[in-house]
DNA sequence: CTTTCATTCGAAATCGTTTTCGTATTCTGC
DNA sequence: GCAGAATACGAAAACGATTTCGAATGAAAG
């Protein structure tokens, strides 16, 4: 019951092997007879072509290859569900890696796809990668690469994005119309653009409105977690008692600084309101349920794997490749902690 | 710059396709010196063997596929990145697929795997599965198939598993020893065995300690979610006042249940003390902290992949290959919800 | 000087599919 | 009945690495 080979089929069909390929890919020079007795018998016998070996001819692997910063982040699990749905209807297959937000294992990672002969590389950039060495060794190798969430901004390359900057602004806006007027940020790194456009939006958000930008009100979170969150609230409560307002650079923090507050009874949102960004599905699970920025993490993965395929496309028929990059709309969720 | 083959290394070195492939895997019959010269320059031009004609040769295409039923689950993604982490070790690489929870799409990623050759395939079962033609042919075609997490009794493989009954038991066990008496339990669906072992396991905990086992009290959540959570605290609450713990089958129906236990201002653990089961991220976030049965999900990623290499290396030796079960030992972990 | 044997290398087949280019057969029109 | 065109099929050469087997060289032994 192991797989057949077209040889087998040829045998036991009394044609040659050149035939029963070309008739199950209903080349003209073949008669429909001949193409229905093939076609009728490998149905039966469930003959599918060994991809291996029609990859050495084609050079074609119908396989991509992922790399995410984080495996067990619900924003990236959507995105590679987008992916892979994607991807499934173009019977493309995934591998997927993890760069674990390192540059290093990044490297690695981006060698051992191409090592592997993948038709393209979609990618979200470690927030530690500093240089794009192995960028440009995808890019000269004229293998599809598509940025998804973190980019680059230094390379050409076809992305899909959200307006950090712009959602970022959004939500300030709506703590400063909640009557909010002393914000504190929890900021993400200083490296990834996200982090830097988020902070940009924040600080736009108050210059537009009036409200002086006090550098001493802005915290920031290496790691993106809880833990700083939570201990950021703490600060904020001690050291200065006027914040009326937190906008953190992603959910996990705006979480810890709920933790703490519940814990200290602050009165959420009257007393200092909390604002995320993500739309992580914990986020209306909490108490009080947390105000956030949606991102549109399927959608975002499935247009990246429709950018790397209109570019094999392109590829395929020898144009010059035109990278896109689209920019998905992000939604302000208001809940109960603003 | 793009990859060269051992036709252009032998070009240059004036040598055989042969020699060059045999100094390459270190045949005893080249001269050191040519070893020497094959070697350094295969690595100054970083010559990288083509995985797709050396698959056709050896039959070893080096890559595992995954089944997971969920992608964006906490636990998921962590087993899944113990079998990178292994599978990276070993030099594999890991085709990541989905099935939903659904019998029907699960078939169709099994024929996936299979028709892209995958040197083996580690799956967690699907709710809904409830025949095994795919999984009888996975073996019929001597693959290596190891479950984790949600394994079929009826079929003779290597697993990975926790001991779902023991558990549960030591979950409603905390609870009737923290001075609970009247325990609901808050089910999942009727068809996978964890779902049945964990009822099974509090059932077994109620009959130890002399406890009435009362059906009305079990409730069954078929999406495993919040929202079923939710609604079901509300029906305890109003229904059945007396009862005073949730045992949940997972995290999020007891986040769910916690949810709305604070909107309605009912003390826990005092009045209702809930417990879950899984360890999510979230668990610790939430107030008050959720307590639940901790699963080692990087630990069952890792031996899984393991017992998948240890399965090949036997076939590969034509011995006949011992399917282990490998039961990993849970943590009880005690926070502010009980 | 011939025989034997170890050493070092290469020719060629193989894996299974794709595709180019022939060749054989039938069919058209004159 | 015959040139020319369709029509239907197959032989064979790729793709790139692996491996079997044979051949060449030189050294050791008689």
């Amino acid at each position: 019951m192991s797989n057949l080979t077209l040889k087998d089929i040829a045998k036991t069909l009394n044609l040659s092997i050149t035939t029963v390929s070309k008739a199950l890919k209903d080349y003209p020079d073949v008669s429909a007879k001949t193409k229905e007795r093939v076609k009728a018998y490998a149905k039966e016998v469930n003959f599918t072509p060994n991809a291996y070996a029609a990859f050495l001819r084609t050079q074609e692997s119908k396989i991509i290859g992922v790399i995410i910063p984080r495996l067990n982040h619900y924003f990236f699990s959507n995105v590679l569900r987008g992916i892979m749905n994607a991807a499934e209807e173009h019977n493309y297959m995934v591998i997927v890696l993890n760069s674990e937000e390192s540059y290093e294992l990044e490297q690695k990672q981006v060698d051992r796809l191409l090592r592997q002969n993948v038709d393209g590389i979609l990618m979200s950039i470690a927030d530690s990668t500093h240089e794009l060495d192995h960028i440009n060794k995808i890019i000269a190798q004229k293998i599809p690469l598509v940025f998804f969430d973190k980019y680059s901004k230094l390379s050409d390359c076809s992305s899909v994005i959200i307006n950090d900057q712009k959602a970022a602004f959004a939500a300030v806006e709506h703590l400063i119309k909640q009557g909010k007027k002393n914000i504190a940020h929890f900021r993400g790194p200083l490296l990834p653009q996200n982090s830097i456009d988020r902070f940009l939006g924040y600080r736009k958000a108050l210059e537009h409105y009036g409200i002086e930008y006090r550098k001493e009100w802005v915290f920031r979170c290496d790691d993106i977690s809880s833990d700083e969150g939570y201990a950021y609230a703490k600060t904020v409560v001690e050291n200065h008692p006027e914040i009326d307002a937190v906008f953190a650079v992603a959910d996990m923090p705006a979480i810890g600084a709920i933790k703490y507050f519940n814990e200290q009874k602050i009165a959420i949102p009257e007393q200092i309101a909390v604002m995320g960004f993500s739309n992580w599905k914990i986020a209306n699970l909490i108490t009080p349920s947390l105000s956030t920025i949606n991102q549109p993490g399927e959608l975002m993965g499935q247009k990246a794997f429709e950018l790397f395929y209109s570019e094999l496309q392109q590829l395929k028929k020898g144009d010059t490749v035109d990278r896109q990059i689209i920019e998905l709309d992000t939604d302000l969720i208001v809940r109960s902690s603003t």
